[in-house]
RNA sequence: AGUCUCGUAGCUCAGCUGGUUAGAGCGCUACACUGAUAAUGUAGAGGCCGGCGGUUCAAGUCCGCCCGAGACUACCA
């Protein structure tokens, strides 16, 4: 009984590889038997390797550059767990932000305007917060399915009261680091919406459109001259009115010129850009007469340029202003330099809206100009224009009309009307139509104004240097997306503008009395409580702190003011980025809660996401980590590319070729599509996501590998081979068993620092070409026979094995139990499924899975680099051989004398002869005889050492490369034998060595040869009777052994054969009778004259036979 | 517009700090092998290494400019 259970333990065999069943059965393996959750609780605490998972949103689906992204993430994570290390995965939601509000609204048929309206705020956020999770369950499933490990029972989701507890306390550190305040900026506005865009909004797909405008260069009057004026170009006629500034470059040329006005005949003196001259301006013609010049677009001759001066020398002119509408409330109309200014376009002078343009704002205050402002109803000042996007009514000609394209039914566009008053005014230059991209609100399809909005920002200026010091100890890959990217971004760097006019979000904790003039940060709900407690007391109320802290509950709370004023809350929320960026903290409530838990696991080891989110996540993640700890937040990070088709085109619905990630999981299995994700190409660089791709990587690597444990289950079986029996030890082993251990061991080493080095593409391509070059098509092709040989002769009864058949067994059991931890991290599921099926069988190793078991080290004892050298050898004469083979037309079975082997030193010699048993049975030849140059008979060929030789000679090197390609076969040898060489060249003398050469095998004559670098080989094709018998007797065991395959004969059957008598036989069947017998476990071999029933096989020579084979 | 990445065979990619016949796999064609066989081997065809210019004895490799693809950032007037 005992015996027989042993028995039972067998390496599993399968009729076929069916890769997407193995991910099911492994699943259910893994979640029957915890093997994630063991595999973090098996690790020691305190030696952690801190993963922070970059939340998703569950609001869209999954595709399948998430795959790619999540086995990044996966891949190194179970690296390190297997390197012994304490790898937790905490899951998050991201919840907040635009795209949620989007669906909702989309979903309601509403507008942002309806809320408050026909939705309240509070059914509003309600509808969000269902939202948000709908794709939770697909985002389960694929997470499940790709097998990327990470804990879902206990996730951090953005939208909680405990999140945004954490956020406020962030909040709370920057405020009083002084770091928040609150500005005026300008910000894309959408009239139509009537709300402030992000820029996310402003890059949606489309919101850039090509529009024609009407554009004008206007007339500046110079203050105190007649008839000399500023050009200055504008698309946007409409912010001519509130113009307050022209700016000039400070280095740029100007010239005034001397013309006729276009539209008047009047004469008149322009300023512009030197280089923009010949924009505006045809020929100079100082005989010109008004009427040569006519209204038009083209541009137009000129009497002469009379002064050109530097932008510098403009600064501080004064002009009148163009349309006085309003006035200002400090001087303005002057001249500035703004670093902005260039002369690609327009005329090198740019007129100044300080409410209507970030420049222009900015160059504007800088100076000290004022906008150009009125007084609204409540006394508040406003720009000429209302949120509505029409003209106050102090711009008398033009009150009430919109600035834009807003569905107004008008005869003309409002641009055209003032751009008619000009000319009519001789304030014109130049007008005409202009084709530009132009933003757009992405829900109401109208033009977006840049308008003056209030912001709350964080001025993360201020610790620019220190971010730019910090992310300098962070390993980035690639390395150019840290430097580069981020690093640039760091530089110019601006500061974060925090506010969103929105409802669902985290709402900024910031309360302000009514007259601006106090405010209070809140930094945690116990600080909200006791502001309540102090309001209510004061106020005379009853508020409580909401349960939800989100809008409206909380726009609702009144805080009192130190002076004891009622503050009410700063209605924006903050950028959900924000959230994101909070996540080390805010995922475990600190510093509430979890102090401890969150001192262990900060900060992260390990990041990645894709490369867009290098001004996402990375950025709020390091800005907050910088500014609120001083530390860094993350030490390595992963940015992977983008997924795209086949074609290199990004995937966009609206292309129809996104991928479903479910469908291609489904059909080409997990592991298929992650090791084409990591080994295709490095995962920063984008990826040409190909079908065709994923089933090579499913055909060559892990058909082979499956192929390779699959020949090794049937002969371990059959041989009841289970690992138990003492090792042999390596120096007791073939050659061969020596060099695949050796390079086994030098590929733990290198895919060990690869995976240490966030290389997984070096990796998986190192375990791929182990797996198909060597260990597939050489080890196990070479060795097939020590497997299956002495089970046939021991009629399949087991026996005691003999050494060199355990010794197989052992190394191959051992490749291919260390492969699947190799490669483990990348293929985690056929992976486990290979790894289980060897160790179970075994029972070598009490692991349940190889995601428990260690990460294999390497012995660097074992490693031989002689060895390695020298079956390379023996695989590239062994191919240069059969190449020869091929040329002549002599096939495999028919054994040949000798090769010939040029050996140029003593030690490649050696090297050969360690192999020559493999390299003679790989090829079918008797004998390998080396040519010395002793012989005489070697050609050999000389080059110049170009890395030696080229710095030294310089300038003599193609000379030097001429003479040396000269020299003869007695130069050759001499260099050889004196090891030394003078070389005269251009009259300059060189001491050369041996090393300066490099000295190749050419040629051998009257032989034919092949020779790759460094290796030279010839075939001897001389045949005799012998050779031709022994030839004959393989191609009949051939034929043989395909008829017992034909015939379904189990290999261990024995059979008798009967072959029809031909004189071509009769050598073969004599002299290697026993030796067909034998291979093919004949008990009787017969030549009969007669032969009716047999089947006809062709042999070599158009030898055309009957034969008989039946089983005894 | 700026920053960054990429551009090598029909396709996917190697090509180390510059070194002289530019490689692999797939695909294609032909042949061979066959006790791993929905495999395997060998050979062949197939490259102005995106373009132009420069540095150098020597450039796929370094530098500059340009073209193309992509990402991010950006109100250019």
């Amino acid at each position: 009984m005992h015996l027989q259970n042993k028995d039972l333990a067998m390496y599993k065999e399968y009729k076929g590889l069916n890769l997407p069943q193995i991910d099911k059965d492994v699943l259910e393996f893994w979640e029957a038997n915890r093997i994630f959750e063991k595999s973090v609780e098996q690790r020691p605490e305190d030696n952690r390797y801190v993963f922070y998972e970059g939340p998703p949103s569950a609001n869209g689906k999954p595709g399948i550059h998430h795959v790619m992204a999540r086995t990044v993430k996966d891949l190194f994570c179970r690296y390190h767990s297997m390197k012994g290390k304490r790898v937790e995965r905490k899951g998050g939601w991201d919840t907040h932000g635009l795209p949620i509000e989007l669906n909702v609204e989309k979903e309601l048929g509403i507008t942002k305007e309806d809320i408050g309206k026909a939705i309240s705020v509070d059914e509003y956020n309600r509808r969000c917060r269902e939202t948000v999770m709908r794709y939770k369950d697909m985002w389960d499933d694929i997470t499940r399915k790709m097998g990327y490990w990470v804990d879902l029972h206990d996730p951090y989701i953005t939208f909680e009261n405990d999140y945004i507890e954490s956020v406020w306390w962030l909040l709370r550190q920057l405020y009083d680091k002084g770091l928040m305040y609150k500005g005026y900026t300008i910000q894309p506005y959408s009239p139509a919406a009537g709300t402030g865009l992000s820029s996310h909004e402003l890059n949606l797909p489309g919101a850039y459109r090509d529009i024609t405008d009407t554009s004008a260069v206007a007339q500046f009057k110079v203050k105190g001259k007649e008839n000399e004026y500023f050009l200055a170009w504008t698309t946007t006629p409409w912010t001519l009115p509130s113009n307050t500034a022209l700016a000039v470059g400070k280095n740029i040329s100007y010239v005034k010129v001397r013309c006729f006005n276009r539209y008047t005949g009047a004469l008149t003196d322009v300023i512009l850009a030197k280089d923009r001259l010949s924009a505006y301006f045809s020929e100079q013609n100082p005989g010109l007469k008004p009427e040569d010049v006519k209204a038009g677009n083209k541009p137009i001759p000129y009497l002469e340029v009379v002064a050109e001066m530097k932008g510098a020398e403009l600064e501080g002119i004064e002009y009148e202003q163009l349309m006085p509408y309003v006035q200002p409330d400090k001087p303005a109309f002057r001249v500035l330099l703004g670093d902005f200014v260039s002369t690609e376009d327009g005329t090198g002078i740019v007129h100044i809206a300080p409410t209507f343009g970030a420049d222009d704002f900015k160059v504007a205050r800088e100076n000290d100009i004022p906008p150009l402002v009125v007084k609204d109803e409540l006394g508040n000042p406003m720009p000429l224009v209302d949120k509505q996007g029409r003209f106050v009514n102090e711009v008398s000609d033009f009150a009430g009309r919109y600035v834009k394209d807003y569905g107004q039914e008008e005869e003309r566009p409002v641009d055209v009307d003032i751009v008619i008053k000009l000319k009519e005014e001789d304030k014109l230059f130049l007008s005409e139509k202009y084709v530009h991209s132009y933003p757009h609100c992405w829900r109401t399809d109208k033009p977006v104004l840049y308008y003056p909005l209030d912001s709350w920002f964080i001025k993360s200026t201020a610790a620019k240097e220190r971010m730019f010091e910090l992310n300098q100890t962070i390993n980035w890959k690639p390395k150019s997306t840290g430097e580069g990217r981020f690093g640039k971004w760091l530089e110019n760097l601006q500061d974060w503008n925090l506010s969103r006019s929105r409802y669902w979000g985290t709402p900024l904790p910031i309360w302000r009395s009514e007259d601006q003039q106090e405010e209070k940060c809140i930094g945690s709900v116990e600080e909200l409580r006791q502001e309540i407690r102090k309001a209510n007391e004061a106020l005379g109320l009853s508020q409580e702190v909401p349960n939800d802290l989100h809008r409206p509950y909380i726009d609702e709370i009144v805080l009192l003011s130190d002076s004891g004023k009622p503050m009410k809350r700063e209605l924006d929320l903050i950028d959900v980025w924000f959230d994101s960026g909070a996540m080390p903290s805010a995922q475990w409530h600190y510093p509430f809660e979890n102090k401890k838990v969150f001192e262990k696991n900060y900060p992260a080891d390990f990041i990645a996401e894709g490369v867009d989110q290098t001004r996402g996540w990375f950025y709020t993640l390091h800005a907050i980590a910088v500014m609120v700890f001083d530390s860094v937040s993350f030490k390595n990070v992963v940015s992977n590319g983008l997924v795209l088709d086949a074609e290199g085109n990004k995937m966009s619905k609206s292309k129809g070729n996104v991928l479903d990630p479910f469908q291609v999981i489904e059909n080409h299995s997990a592991d298929v599509t992650r090791w084409y994700m990591m080994s295709n190409a490095n995962p920063w660089d984008n990826l040409k996501f190909d079908i065709k791709g994923l089933e090579e990587v499913q055909r060559k690597f892990f058909g082979t590998l499956y192929n390779t444990y699959s020949f090794f289950a049937l002969y371990a079986n059959i041989d009841k081979f289970y690992n138990k029996e003492e090792q042999v030890p390596l120096s007791e082993r073939p050659e061969i068993d020596r060099w695949i251990i050796s390079l086994l061991n030098s590929l733990v080493k290198e895919v060990d620092a690869d995976y240490a080095d966030y290389e997984p593409t070096q990796a998986t391509r190192k375990v791929h070409n182990f797996v198909n070059d060597n260990l597939s098509n050489w080890y196990v092709r070479l060795c097939r026979r020590r497997f299956w040989k002495p089970s046939q002769q021991q009629n399949g009864k087991g026996s005691a094995m003999d050494m060199d058949k355990l010794a197989a067994y052992q190394t191959l059991y051992e490749c291919l139990v260390t492969v699947a931890k190799l490669m483990a991290p990348a293929a985690p599921f056929f992976a486990d499924w290979m790894y289980r099926n060897l160790n179970e069988a075994s029972g070598l190793e009490n692991h349940e899975s190889v995601h428990l078991a260690g990460f294999p080290t390497a012995n660097e004892a074992v490693i031989d680099k002689d060895l390695e050298q020298r079956m390379d050898y023996a695989q590239r004469i062994s191919s240069l051989a059969l190449s020869l083979r091929k040329k002549e037309k002599i096939r495999v079975r028919q054994p040949l004398h000798k090769i010939l082997l040029p050996i140029l030193d003593s030690h490649f010699q050696e090297q050969v002869e360690a192999v020559k048993g493999l390299v003679l049975s790989e090829i079918n030849v008797k004998d390998i005889e080396y040519v010395t140059d002793t012989s005489g008979i070697l050609k050999k060929k000389i080059k110049p050492n170009f890395k030696t030789l080229g710095r030294r000679l310089g300038k003599d090197m193609k000379a030097a490369a001429q003479a040396i390609g000269n020299m003869g076969q007695e130069d050759i040898a001499r260099i050889e034998k004196t090891k030394q060489y003078i070389l005269e060249v251009d009259g300059n003398s060189y001491e050369l060595t041996l090393e300066d050469f490099e000295i190749t095998a050419e040629d051998i004559p009257g032989w034919q040869v092949a020779g790759d670098d460094d290796i030279t080989v010839a075939l001897d094709i001389t045949l005799d009777e012998e050779l031709e018998a022994e030839g004959m007797a393989r191609d009949i065991v051939n034929r043989i052994q395909n008829i017992r395959k034909d015939k379904d004969f189990e290999v261990t059957d024995k059979i008798r054969v009967a072959l029809q008598k031909h004189d071509a036989l009769v050598p073969a069947v004599e002299k290697y009778g026993e030796y067909i017998k034998a291979e093919t476990l004949a008990t009787g071999l017969q030549l009969v004259d007669e032969m009716i029933d047999g089947e006809e096989i062709e042999l070599p020579g158009e030898v055309k036979v009957n034969i008989s084979v039946h089983r005894q």
